[in-house]
DNA sequence: GCAAACCTAACGGTCGGTCGGTCAAATTAA
DNA sequence: TTAATTTGACCGACCGACCGTTAGGTTTGC
């Protein structure tokens, strides 16, 4: 992988980010990345390639975050604690591209658009089973699965829109707040 | 207000709120409204006032919703309930727009972009100042006012995002549930 | 000397927006 | 009451700018 290839993807995220994927022009990018428009091409087959490219990478790096993450623990709160915390911070520590994943997903053509979409449903599905489990087991009350896993997933992510690295929380501490918050409420009563 | 105006605008926020601003041309919006597109400008100054407008109205009418739900209420944890609950529910009844309001907001420019943000920040005052006053009293526990405050409206706000008016719930139901859902978490301890 | 990495130049197409004109309905003047 | 004029709503044709993309040539490093 060349550095001029990941240099326009960076430079992608950071336009995408900001002024959205229609907004960008390939010149843009090319400007920001330091070489002409033209040559975007020798990289990437098409502007929409890169932007999966930004999707499917990211989703497939939260999915493997996450699966280490809980892989090896056995408590039901404690994994979803844990899940919880994770998903937070991935979210804050790679924001824009996060944000991107869940903003521009509508810009992808038909088959692209249900390829991230099958990997974002995998993900989800881990979440579900640990609340379901949780349920089953008692340690959390009966509830709607799928209110709630929408309620902590997008909690979580929306996080990342108005998270600024440079505030006075770090993304632990933010992780740390939300982790508390969402088991708070999961353990609360009936939702 | 002539129909057409009125019918552009709906077409309008059809468009942006499926497919986005930019990827929305006024050729589409026209062909949806059943003129040409040069009928367009007699009723809107250019693509921008258009959203504007669109923005603009949301705003106003989600300000003047929350203002009327809570404005003789004395007691400060129903006071807060209620404005959860309308904000909850304004955002499922006009999913749409809200939508737009909060994905679209960067593409105006800095001047529009202003004017919409500092509608914004007076919605989120009232909040924010119920969310204090509740804490001088007692009836919440000390927390971050700010965090907690962006937790409330963007889970509400990204309810939006998955709410179906064709699923299961109402809107009422589901508003039910994230009031329910955030003065638990308020009350719960300090966030 | 060869291939990877980049360039210049240009392509067809679409974009938001403008222009002058049409045409029925409303308004005014006779 | 009718003729003349204005107005509101819309249309078809067109503009320059910019878009993503391609073709083909040039440089650079091994």
């Amino acid at each position: 992988m060349s550095n001029m290839k990941e240099k326009i993807k960076s430079v992608s995220i950071e336009l995408f980010f900001k002024k959205g994927y229609f907004a960008t022009s390939i010149s843009a990018i090319a400007r920001g990345s330091g070489i002409q428009k033209a040559s975007i091409y020798y990289h990437y087959a098409s502007k929409e390639k890169l932007l999966l490219s930004i999707l499917k990478q990211t989703m497939d790096d939260l999915t493997v975050y996450l699966k280490n993450n809980i892989s090896d623990i056995e408590d039901v709160e404690l994994r979803m604690r844990t899940a919880v915390h994770g998903h937070v911070y991935f979210h804050l520590d790679r924001q824009k591209e996060t944000f991107i994943a869940n903003s521009e997903l509508r810009s992808l053509n038909l088959e692209h658009y249900e390829r991230i979409v099958k990997k974002r449903n995998e993900y989800e599905l881990i979440f579900q089973d640990i609340i379901q489990e949780g349920i089953n087991k008692g340690v959390f009350p009966e509830g709607d699965v799928k209110i709630l896993l929408y309620a902590i997933l997008s909690l979580c992510i929306t996080g990342a829109s108005w998270f600024q690295p440079s505030g006075r929380l770090t993304a632990d501490e933010v992780a740390a707040i939300y982790e508390k918050f969402i088991i708070s409420g999961l353990k609360q009563g009936k939702l």
